[in-house]
DNA sequence: ATTTCCAAAAATTTCGAAATTTTTTGGAAT
DNA sequence: ATTCCAAAAAATTTCGAAATTTTTGGAAAT
């Protein structure tokens, strides 16, 4: 294999995508001395940037045990889901009160890019590369959508929130794509553009209850 | 000045307390190795502390250039404060919904030693172990006010957005203790006993307004 | 007086190895 | 066969110093 030598920034950005897009595998011991070797660098190096990985909460930390990749748990997708739906419709409602033309004009652009993808996404449902364009444009849809929040915390926690959902939703063993993603998506930016609050709201709740302990069916958060 | 040995998680305890109870002023650079004298150990250990406290974000952390504490910023307390209200005010109307018996023992029990604190302050009012005290039972007032919520992503997420907001809060120039305070907590575990979730939600947003931008003068983030 | 440049000083980051701790292994006793 | 314990192996954490980068301070030029 050919080593290249890397910047502590580009080893977090590596490592950081493998993560969110489940190229290491669930509860995955990560080990200084192994990535150390990957990325021609000291172990120090790679501890610091597991620490900051850490803080994202894509990796657990035990003191004197190391570093594991999140092990994969239906309870805690379940979890991200609940806190994901509260943080996205209210990001979602005070942005439909407070955002403009441009807002709107971004969330087209967005889910423009986003719905080409999803158009050609069975063609190469499990490639790697795929599924990285669709992680981010996916992440850049639903930030769109509560960017006119006014709420920069919001924002945050939010992009926090989706990246540990995404490791989960994509690490689950009975992980697809689902074709109807894609309208869901539809009617989130219908009910937004129409300023209609309960409307988006609703919607979100539907797109995102497939993830839920029940799948839903207990309509707990829904509006 | 007596150097003690220290373990890498009693140093982060130190200056995480240190940090939230404002004796680390604002903006002031962490350097290495002023610490690194002060603790007794190398500057890695250092480093590695001063990561997880920008994880948490009370620290500030920029490539090539070092640690400093968060420097002072209204605008910075405003927005912790309008998403310390949103979580503040889900996590207890869902506790009123779900929490039983046990939940409103703990409230009482939090809510009695915080009024107990809150009862002795004025004699007292600037000394740093009073100080220390008192934020703790804030902290464990609001986090069991919202404990039986069901959500551990809003708990966490609140935990960490109420330390960045003690530390600004006690950072300002203007801070000091106001009595209304001991009304206000009142207020929110009356209507939380009484199973009153808008009631509740409205002495929330009256606890919090003072730190918003405007006073609260706009009424932007009442329920 | 202001700006630009350069060298010295100071701070941060990285390194390789030593010290510590946890985990595994293998043998003795129950 | 099982449990317990000690020794070996493996992994983590800490260290002191070297390498890199930023900041500082003063001299030269505008």
């Amino acid at each position: 294999m050919l080593k290249t030598k890397f910047t502590t920034p580009q080893i977090y950005n590596d490592l950081h995508m493998q993560l969110v897009t489940a190229q290491i595998p669930q509860g995955t011991k990560l080990r200084s001395e192994h990535l150390r070797d990957r990325y021609d660098c000291s172990a120090n190096t790679i501890r610091e940037v597991l620490f900051r990985l850490a803080s994202a909460e894509l990796v657990v930390f035990e003191e004197q045990r190391g570093f594991r990749a999140q092990p994969a748990d239906r309870e805690r997708l379940h979890h991200l889901t609940t806190f994901r739906v509260l943080l996205e419709q209210e990001g979602a409602a005070t942005s439909i009160q407070k955002g403009g033309l441009e807002w709107e004009a971004q969330l087209s652009a967005a889910h423009h890019k986003l719905s080409h993808i999803e158009g050609r996404i069975d063609e190469a449902r499990f490639d790697v590369a795929v599924l990285r364009l669709w992680s981010l444009a996916e992440l850049e849809f639903h930030d769109t959508l509560i960017s006119a929040c006014g709420s920069p915390f919001l924002r945050s926690n939010y992009r926090r929130t989706y990246d540990q959902f995404r490791q989960q939703k994509i690490m689950q063993p009975d992980y697809g794509f689902h074709p109807e993603n894609a309208l869901e998506h539809q009617s989130i930016i219908d009910a937004a553009l129409a300023r209609d609050e309960p409307g988006c709201k609703r919607a979100i709740y539907e797109h995102m209850k497939r993830n839920l302990r029940d799948g839903g069916a207990s309509g707990e958060h829904a509006p």
